[in-house]
DNA sequence: CTGTTAGCGCCTTCAA
DNA sequence: TTGAAGGCGCTAACAG
C-alpha cells in the first residue's frame, strides 16, 4: 500500500524516515551520516549509505533549509540578459558562488523598476542568503535597498551604483575608462568628438561623461554641449537621434564616443544609414564589446570592462558578508580598471589601413593610467 | 525582548504568526489574504495588508514549499557558460519560465560527467520541479536520466541528445543545417572541403558529419576520410591539429567546415598562424556565432542556431509536463531549423569583395529546405 | 467567513 | 555513539 507499483507512474520521493526504517536505525543517525556533523560507526554508516543509494534518496533541501534557515543560494538581478556584459558578470558570480557551494539564481528586471521590486521581493521570499543587484536605469530607491540590508540580507551593488548609497559595490572606473577612450580618439587626431550617452540618471553615465570632458580639457579642447547627446539605451531610438543630428553636415563631429554597448550599436546603425564609414569619415570608439552578428567592418575600437572579474569580486564580497567574515561596518567599494582594445574604427590618422588588418593580432590593449 | 533594538544589527524576519498577532487575526486568515485561495472580508484583508507592509513581511517560500511540495523552480545544466550559445538558450528558458511564474537556476557542468552528476543530484535535492539538461560531451547514462523521470521529475534534453533515449528533447536539425552549410561552400566553388568536428561521441556531431557527407554526395563529390578531422571542443587543441594538417600543402582543402563555435575559433587561429586568409586562400563556414573579440576580418559565414527558441520551446514542454497538461506517454521531439548567415569568409568565387562589404546588410539568410 | 490544528522533512538538542 | 522528540513557517482541512 505504501508504494503503488504501477509501472511508469511517478514514485514518491523517499524521505529520511524511510531510509532510517529500511536501515534499521533512527532518523538522527541517518542525518548524521549525511551531514557528517556527528561521527557514526562504520557499520551503521555503511548500512545507511547502502539504503540511500538503493532508494536513490536525495535529502530534501527545502526541509533542511526550513530547519537551519540557510539556503546556500544567491540571487542576482540584472537589467537585461541580452546585453552580453551581464551574462559575463553572471559567470563570474557563478564561479565564485560555486567554489563555496552556493547556487545562483539570476533574473532580469528588463530595466523596469516595478519588475525589479517584484524580483527583490521574490528573492527575499525565496530566502536568498545574499543579493547582487544591478539597478534599473531609473535607480532603485535607497530605502528599498536599506530595508533589505537591515533585515540582515547582504546586498552588493554591481555595475550601476546609485549616488551615495552606503552599501558594498563593485564596478568599473567609469571616468578613467571614458577618459582613456576619448584621449585615444584625440591622439588619433579627432578635434570634434561627440559623446552619446545612456540616461544621465545613471551615475555611470555621468561619470563617463565626466571622463569625456576631462579628456577634452586636458587636451585643451572645449567641451561643447551641442556634442553631448543623451540617449535612452534603446538601439533604435539612439540610431534615430544620431541620424537626425548627423544630417547637419556643417556641425558634424569628426569622431563619436559611445558610453555603452546598446548605444554603440545604435550609433553604428545610424552611421550605416547615413553612408558614413569609420574611420575614414568619422572615428568611433564605444564602451563594451558588441555581439558578433552586429559587427561591422571595419572592426570597432572598444573599452572593455572586466565583466567576469566584476561578478567574481562582487560575489566574493557578498559571500564574506554572509559568512560573517567581513565585520566592517564600512561598505566595501571596488572600482576595477577597464582596458582599451584598439581596432580599426578609431585609426583616423593612420589612415591607410594596413592590408593585413586581418586578425585580432592588431589589437592593442592598454590600461588606463 | 522579542526584538533587539541595537541599531544596525539584523532584525529577525517576521513570520506569519507575528503578522497575525499584530493584525489581531488568525494565521489562517493571513495565509488566505496572501494566497488569495480563500476570500477574506474587505476589512480584515486591509488590516492584514497594512501590517504586512509595515513589517515588510515576506512569506517564507521555503516553508511554503515544504508544505505544498512545490518550489516553482526549474533547473538547467549546460556544459559551458562561456559558449555564447548557452546563455542564449538560458534566456529563452528564463523567458518561458518567468511567464508562468517559475524561477530558473542555471548551472554549468564544465562538460564533466561527474560534475554533471553532482549537479543533477543538487537540483534534485533542491526539489526543482523540472530539469533541462544539455549533457556533457561524454554523454549522460540513460539510467541516471531515467531515475529522474521515474521519480516524477520532468526532464527535457536540450541541444545534445544521446542516442535512443526516450525522453522529451529539443535541438536543431543538425544534419540539414550542416548540409546547407556545405552545399553553400560547394556552390561557391569549393571541391575539397574539410570538416572539423567535435567529439563524435556526441550525436549532434555525428549528425552534422552526416549532413556534410550527404551534401558532398549530392554534388557528386566523394567524401574523403582524410578530410574529416575530429576535434575535442578545445580551441587550442583544434588549432594545433589544424596547423599540423594544413602544413601539407599538397593535400590542403580549399574550404573548411567547422561544426561548432569553439572549434571554429580554433580553426581561425590555425588559419592565422598558417598565414592563410579567407576567402582568398581557403573558404570557411562554421556552426554558431563567434564572440566579437575573436572576430576576424573578413567576416565569417556561420550557421545560426535559434538558441533562444530552443530554450523557450524546451521550457514550454517542461512546463506542460509539470502542469500535467501533457499526458502523452510518448516523448516530444522538437527539431528546429537553423539558418545560414552568408558573410565574407565563404565568398570564394565572388572573389572581389565588394568595397562596401561594410555592414550586415550584406548578410543573406536562408533556411534549409 | 474565520480560527484551530496537524503535519510537510529535516536537524538538533538531550538522554540514554 | 545512538534514539526520541520538538519545532522551523506555512498551508489545508476542518470546525465553528
Amino acid at each position: 500500500m505504501r508504494r503503488s507499483s504501477k509501472s511508469s507512474s511517478a514514485r514518491r520521493k523517499p524521505t529520511i524516515n524511510e531510509v532510517a526504517k529500511l536501515a534499521g536505525v533512527a532518523v538522527g543517525t541517518v542525518s548524521n551520516v549525511i551531514t557528517g556533523a556527528v561521527p557514526v560507526s562504520e557499520k551503521l554508516r555503511e548500512k545507511v549509505q547502502a539504503v540511500i543509494s538503493n532508494l536513490d534518496y536525495h535529502p530534501n533541501y527545502v526541509a533542511r533549509s526550513l530547519k537551519t534557515s540557510r539556503t546556500r543560494m544567491l540571487g542576482i538581478i540584472v537589467p537585461d540578459l541580452t546585453i552580453p556584459f551581464y551574462p559575463q558578470i553572471i559567470r563570474g558570480v557563478e564561479t565564485a558562488a560555486h567554489q563555496r557551494d552556493y547556487s545562483l539564481i539570476a533574473v532580469s528586471s528588463e530595466d523596469d523598476l516595478n519588475r525589479e521590486r517584484e524580483l527583490l521581493s521574490l528573492l527575499r521570499s525565496q530566502r536568498m542568503e545574499g543579493i547582487l543587484l544591478v539597478t534599473a536605469a531609473e535607480p532603485t530607491s535607497h530605502t528599498s535597498i536599506l530595508r533589505i540590508t537591515e533585515e540582515g540580507i547582504p546586498l552588493v551593488l554591481v555595475d550601476r551604483i546609485p549616488d551615495k548609497v552606503s552599501v558594498d559595490s563593485v564596478s568599473v572606473e567609469d571616468a578613467a575608462a571614458a577618459q582613456m577612450g576619448v584621449e585615444h580618439l584625440i591622439a588619433m587626431g579627432s578635434q570634434r568628438i561627440a559623446i552619446i550617452t545612456g540616461p544621465l540618471t545613471l551615475t555611470n553615465e555621468r561619470e563617463r561623461l565626466r571622463g569625456y570632458k576631462s579628456a577634452l580639457r586636458r587636451a585643451g579642447l572645449m567641451p561643447d554641449d551641442g556634442l553631448i547627446w543623451e540617449g535612452n539605451l534603446c538601439r533604435g531610438d539612439v540610431a534615430a537621434m544620431c541620424r537626425e543630428r548627423l544630417r547637419d553636415t556643417t556641425a558634424r563631429p569628426d569622431a563619436i564616443f559611445s558610453t555603452n554597448g546598446p548605444t554603440g550599436l545604435g550609433v553604428l546603425r545610424a552611421l550605416r544609414d547615413c553612408g558614413l564609414h569609420t574611420p575614414e569619415d568619422i572615428g568611433f570608439v564605444t564602451f563594451d564589446e558588441l555581439v558578433v552578428e552586429d559587427v561591422f567592418l571595419p572592426s570597432i575600437t572598444t573599452i572593455v570592462q572586466p565583466a567576469f572579474e566584476i561578478g567574481f569580486q562582487a560575489a566574493d564580497i557578498l559571500l564574506k558578508r554572509i559568512e560573517g567574515k567581513s565585520k566592517h561596518y564600512k561598505p566595501v567599494t571596488v572600482r576595477l580598471p577597464a582596458t582599451l582594445a584598439v581596432r580599426a574604427s578609431s585609426q583616423i590618422i593612420a589612415g591607410t589601413l594596413a592590408p593585413s588588418v586581418h586578425s585580432s593580432q592588431n589589437d592593442v590593449t592598454t590600461k588606463p593610467s
